[in-house]
RNA sequence: GGCCUGGUGGCUCAGCUGGUUAGAGCGCCGCCCUGUCACGGCGGAGGUCGUGGGUUCGAACCCCAUCCGGGUCGCCA
């Protein structure tokens, strides 16, 4: 049976305890991780939030019903022990930050007693996800999950008191919002008294941070839930938490500025590392180019090498046919893999049709100089050795080769470059290598929609130099948006926007809005404009990716209390949920989805 | 939606080419133990092999379908 903690009160947490406090009688609560009955001497590790402290029962110290009691203990009891703090009698425990003290206990209560957990409350247990999640309450228990949480909560912390102190406001921004069709597939919440009518739940706070410099709030951040309806991956979650700002009368530098400051400080602060600005930065293409990625990578090389010059009049027709199709050859060189067998290639080439690749070519030179060659038969000598040397081949190396429209080639050689590196040990995770990519496409073109899309968002600010290309040719129209990336992840990003509204119509018609469509999806932002805007710029960090490369983690879950699975359905509470018809109803809401009979409960 | 991958006592896993009674470690339960900290000793319980169907003399294993996870491509302004 439970007892009450009627007066008790707790004087510690169980490692706020230490050898300074030898002799004094404390009360400490918290939950049983583990205990050793040695028949007349029963040790117990206590654990809460902040660690594990070890109680000694001895019957000579604790009344006989007290000692009976410590007999009935087991793993998570939640217990209270008043007791005395000593000097181990036994060896220190040297993975203890308690481990030269414990508690003598005078008495006992059981506050709460427990089930055996359906897996073991400890770091390093290796235990299925879906399980976890099923109980996370308990999963929340485990130590390093508890330390990811509370450094999320340092972060947080220090993030507001740093944007404080450089004249940030903070505001919040509302959740129930109006649906933007562009951009990710929203999330609906039906509208009671406007039956038919939906809100959406924002995907960032956009349109409402500039509305705010237009209010003249000057510097605005948030600490922001946002929500987009698509696929999950390891690093992306349906509901997800951005650090959101806004500035006025900035431009780029001033954003960049202070983001590295504050990025320098956290890492500086929670980490202990230091991180020096200002980060290097390198524009969208070179980027593109050398790493076939917007987010590179740059602890490790493989760099990505252009030949399409050196092959446009070679034998091979793959590389032929990709170039006279407008597209591009290029090569990456792994090095000291020219070695690699025949199956671990075929496995690349499978890895690279993953990414739209129809095939893969490769140069393994063996260390007496010679080639071993998928394409050799089609080359010349002097082409073969023009591509070695392109790709800087020394013996050992081992080139691989993709020829497809630039899209692919990027994406492929991208993908296989961080693939190899991570089989080769290459990524070490106490380097942080920040980088800045910037000079974003204003437009990409959608094959789905047959049009040019915003890259970023459509209040997105062109590059002074080529706004006249909006109209000539979009394709070509850089931004003024800047991505903040760490080690291949995209941590953040944001742009100078425009408050120009001929700028803005430009923008409008290249996307392919007419006026009443513009107006309709964001005339309250059109409006906004009209009475004074100053020049702004903004930047939101993914705060859970931020957190989740702070403490080290390969998956978000592990710094998200109460995450959702791939589904996007959460496995503890069970949502999404059917609900009652009745509730349905009140909403004007029909569903024309029925479900297999295997789903109902018959 | 596509591809890859997993599901075997409470947990983590093994289980060969289909072959007698499906194993191990940890955990759990009971007894013993005064210095343990991966406590130790002795004993014990616990599995319709995710589910349904099929092939077979015989299925954890092969086939089909399906459910539940994970990774990834598409998608994610």
């Amino acid at each position: 049976m439970a007892e009450s903690m009627k007066g008790l009160k707790r004087s510690h947490r169980c490692t706020e305890v230490s050898n300074k406090n030898i002799g004094e009688n404390v009360v400490v609560m918290g939950w049983v991780a583990k205990r050793r009955n040695l028949g007349s001497l029963i040790f117990v590790d206590l654990r809460d939030r902040s660690g594990i402290l070890q109680i000694v029962f001895d019957e000579n110290d604790v009344s006989k019903e007290g000692f009976k009691k410590a007999e009935t203990i087991r793993n998570e009891f939640v217990i209270a022990v008043e007791g005395r703090v000593e000097k181990r009698g036994g060896a220190v425990n040297e993975n203890l930050k308690t481990g030269d003290i414990e508690i003598r206990a005078v008495s006992l209560r059981i506050l709460s007693e427990a089930q055996t957990p359906p897996f073991p409350i400890e770091d390093g247990v290796q235990t299925k996800d879906e399980l976890r999640l099923k109980y996370r309450y308990l999963d929340l228990r485990k130590p390093h999950i508890q330390r990811n949480l509370m450094l999320r909560s340092q972060i947080t912390t220090l993030v507001r008191s740093f944007m404080a102190e450089e004249g940030f406001v903070e505001i919040e921004t509302p959740i129930l919002t109006k649906s933007t069709p562009e951009g990710a597939r929203d999330y609906l919440v039906p509208s009671r008294v406007h039956p038919g009518n939906f809100y959406a739940l924002p995907q960032s706070p956009q349109i409402f941070k500039q509305l705010l410099m237009c209010a003249g709030y000057d510097r605005y951040i948030q600490i922001a839930k946002c929500f987009r309806d698509e696929d999950l991956r390891a690093d992306r979650q349906p509901e997800f938490t951005q650090i959101d700002m806004e500035l006025s009368f900035v431009d780029v530098d001033d954003v960049i500025d202070v983001n590295e400051r504050l990025l320098a400080k956290l890492w500086k602060d929670i980490l202990g590392v230091e991180i020096p600005v200002p980060f290097p930065r390198m524009t969208w293409q070179e980027a593109m180019d050398r790493f076939g990625s917007d987010k590179p990578d740059t602890r490790f090389g493989f760099e990505l090498k252009d030949i399409s010059d050196i092959v446009k009049n070679c034998g091979f027709s793959v590389f032929t046919g990709a170039l006279e199709n407008g597209g591009t050859v290029r090569g990456i060189n792994i090095e000291g893999q020219g070695a690699m067998p025949r199956k671990k290639i075929d496995a690349l080439v499978e890895f690279a049709k993953g990414y739209g690749a129809k095939g893969l070519a490769y140069i393994a030179i063996n260390e007496d100089g010679t080639l071993k060659s998928s394409f050799a038969k089609f080359m010349t000598e002097e082409e073969l050795q023009s591509i070695v040397e392109r790709l800087e081949g020394k013996p050992g190396d081992l080139l691989l080769f993709a020829a497809d429209r630039h899209k692919i080639v990027y994406s492929v050689l991208g993908a296989l470059r961080c693939e190899m590196a991570q089989k080769l040990g290459l990524l070490d995770k106490n380097t942080y290598n920040f980088l800045w990519i910037t000079e974003f496409p204003l437009f990409e073109y959608s094959d789905e929609e047959e049009r040019y899309v915003a890259m970023h968002h459509p209040f997105t600010m062109p590059m002074e130099e080529d706004i006249d290309l909006i109209e000539s040719e979009p394709g070509k129209a850089r931004a003024k948006a800047y991505d903040i990336v760490l080690n291949g992840t995209e941590l953040g990003g944001g742009s100078v926007r425009i408050h120009q509204d001929d700028i803005q119509e430009m923008m409008f018609r290249a996307l392919g809005f007419s006026d009443e469509e513009a107006y309709e999806k964001f005339g309250f932002l059109i409006n906004a404009f009209k009475y004074g805007v100053p020049p702004h710029a903004g930047l939101a960090f993914g705060l859970d990716r931020l957190v989740m490369h702070m403490v080290g983690e390969d998956n978000i879950r592990d710094v998200i209390a109460f995450p959702k699975v791939k589904d996007a359905s959460c496995l503890m509470s069970e949502a999404p949920n059917v609900v009652e018809q009745k509730q349905l109803d009140e909403l004007f809401i029909a569903t024309t989805y029925e479900p297999d009979e295997k789903d109902g409960e018959s």
